[in-house]
DNA sequence: GCCGTTTTCGGCCCGACTGTTTTCAGTCG
């Protein structure tokens, strides 16, 4: 799987040539073959191999000729010469906030520095002061920018982001004259981690143009207790930077704008810059204040349904919003209807003390309950993973009877399913035997070691378990933890065909952490008829709230309702456990 | 470099903020 390398090498490209102020229509090709390239949800040797290469969008003759390139020689040449023609140390200065590539090109070229620590001499020399269109102020904010680069946080977890926005949010509203605050950005369309988070703020007041309420909101969010720093502060736009590094937009704009603001600054840029160029087909220019006739005279949108009704499209949710197909679905009427958190009706996946959990399967029951679920399976770990004491045959008996016993407390209002997270061993088989798993109602199978083991191997185990009878879904398949452990090395294609063929499905899982499947997964899932469950994982009754996550991640792989197991009644999810060939 | 109801050339989104500037260039999203 050579998608990452694909697209780091694209993305490389694009900086040094925009380093060489080559053109800028050249350099964002090469950004946004590089962005869906990593996006792609299956392995680009696939394609190279099928000669698809150019189904990619954004790909064309020259592009797929150098990844055609790179799959039979191993480098790309064009690639080479670039690298060659301009420093690392000068394409690593672009990393520097405030710097792009105009300003790289000049301290290169009028000053000679190679590195960023040549050009934080520079700096300190007073070098870069006297450079035209610098002067002291910016020679200052560069080596801040520097000094900046060493405590980078990286990307925010969705997870941790979406709470710290809810929190920033809350505070605003209280602000006069503020009508809506909501998160925009890659936040909205619940990436699975944000490198900023974009809020938007509607608020009216007396003054005829707002300016004053506007000031004062933006004064509250520039004193907000969460704020370390405050790096800009306009009329509609100020920034800060929150004291784990994390830098936060907010935006104020006037409610009759809201449609357009909130379309725009929801993104993604990929997706706009197209809607931009249907609005221009139609002698429309589209900001985020207006829709612009020629004439100048001005159409306001309070709503984004204005906004996309206005360029003749249907509302396309924020989680398709990625330019990949979405808008061309949305001009033939062919968007999907996208599942949603109330559409769950039971989660097949979460734990109790009878394991790693931290609560009863009571207080787990009626937490699930209280999160507007009517069914859930207790799935807890079995004896190989012993760490979390899990169960051994024995156990796994004795907990269905307690189970039951909590069924009967539970009245007819909600109902737990006996089910257990099997492990899927190293050697390939599963820790109970066929005779065990017989007697579950839902058998829930997952990797937990082994995870670093050869692509046949570990590739082998997971079709071993998708094609036991006796197992309905396999927990959090590529076994990923943002930011902290690579996916298993799976053969994702057979792993999908595998799933599809026995019905067996695959989760979505919904801790911030893992998201796995992964929205580009999912993606490629649904288009070869793998089931989705998606599974809270949750180990105290406050987990269930996890699952927003993951029906966001099934969202943005275009998960309808039809894609799902645990959109149905406990009834018929039953009858599917036990379909043929099923246990 | 891509792309096509403007179709093989000539387009390619639009605006805020900042600093260094007397009208704009660079950066960012």
């Amino acid at each position: 799987m050579r998608n990452q390398e694909v697209s780091r090498i694209f993305a490389a490209m694009a900086d040094i040539l925009a380093i060489k102020s080559a053109s800028v229509h050249r350099i964002r090709t090469y950004r946004r073959a590089s962005e869906n390239v990593a996006s792609l949800g299956r392995p680009i040797d696939e394609l190279w191999g099928a000669d698809q290469l150019d189904t990619i969008p954004g790909i064309g003759k020259t592009l797929a000729s150098k990844i055609d390139e790179l799959m039979r020689t191993g480098r790309i040449e064009a690639y080479q010469k670039l690298k060659a023609e301009v420093p690392a140390g000068v394409v690593a200065m672009l990393q520097i906030p405030g710097v792009g590539a105009k300003r790289v090109a000049l301290f290169w070229n009028t000053l000679g520095v190679t590195t960023v620590d040549d050009l934080a001499q520079a700096a300190r020399d007073g070098r870069v002061a006297s450079l035209p269109g610098m002067g002291a102020r910016s020679q200052e904010e560069l080596l801040a920018g520097i000094e900046m680069l060493g405590r980078r946080t990286d990307r925010m977890l969705l997870g941790i982001a979406w709470p710290l926005a809810r929190d920033m949010l809350g505070a605003l509203r209280e602000a006069p004259g503020v009508v809506r605050a909501i998160p925009a950005g890659s936040l909205r369309r619940r990436r699975e981690t944000v490198g900023d988070l974009d809020l938007l703020v509607a608020a009216e007041g007396p003054d005829p143009d707002g300016a004053a309420i506007a000031r004062s909101v933006m004064d509250r969010f520039c004193g907000l207790p969460q704020v370390a720093e405050v790096l800009l502060s306009g009329i509609t736009k100020s920034s800060i930077r929150t004291h784990d590094g994390l830098q936060v937009d907010l935006r104020v704009l006037e409610p009759a704008r809201w449609g357009t603001a909130l379309q725009y600054f929801t993104g993604s840029q990929a997706h706009n810059i197209r809607l931009r160029s249907i609005a221009r087909e139609r002698g429309l220019s589209l900001s985020e204040y207006a829709l612009q006739r020629d004439d100048g005279s001005q159409i306001l949108c309070a709503t984004e349904e204005q906004v996309y009704g206005a360029l003749g499209l249907p509302y396309i949710p924020p989680e398709l919003r990625e330019d990949r197909g979405e808008i061309m679905a949305a001009q033939n009427g062919r968007l999907p209807q996208l599942v949603q958190i109330e559409d769950l009706l039971g989660d097949l996946h979460m734990h109790s003390t009878w394991s790693d959990g931290h609560q009863s399967l009571l207080e787990m029951a009626r937490a699930a309950q209280a999160h507007g679920l009517s069914y859930a399976v207790v799935a807890d770990h079995t004896w190989s993973l012993g760490v979390v004491r899990g169960l051994t045959a024995d156990r796994l008996r004795a907990q269905r009877h307690a189970i039951a016993e909590a069924n009967r407390e539970l009245g007819g209002g909600f109902r737990l399913l006996a089910g257990a997270e099997v492990e899927i061993r190293a050697d390939g088989s599963l820790d109970f035997p066929d005779e065990v798993l017989a007697e579950l109602d839902v058998v829930v199978a997952a990797l937990h070691s082994g995870l670093r083991q050869s692509r046949e191997q570990v590739t082998s185990r997971v079709l071993g378990a998708i094609r036991n009878p006796h197992v309905d879904i396999i927990a959090h398949p590529t076994g990923r933890l943002i930011g902290e452990r690579e996916a298993a090395d799976l053969d994702m294609e057979a792993v999908f065909q595998a799933a599809a063929e026995t019905g067996t499905a695959l989760e979505v899982n919904s801790w911030p952490k893992r998201l796995d499947l992964r929205d580009a997964h999912v993606r490629r899932a649904i288009e070869l008829g793998v089931m989705l469950s998606v599974g809270s994982d949750a180990h105290h009754g406050s987990g269930f709230s996890d699952l927003a996550y993951g029906v966001a991640t099934a969202r943005r792989g275009w998960a309808t309702v039809a894609d799902v197991v645990n959109v149905w009644p406990a009834e018929r999810l039953l009858e599917w456990t036990s379909r043929p060939g099923a246990s």
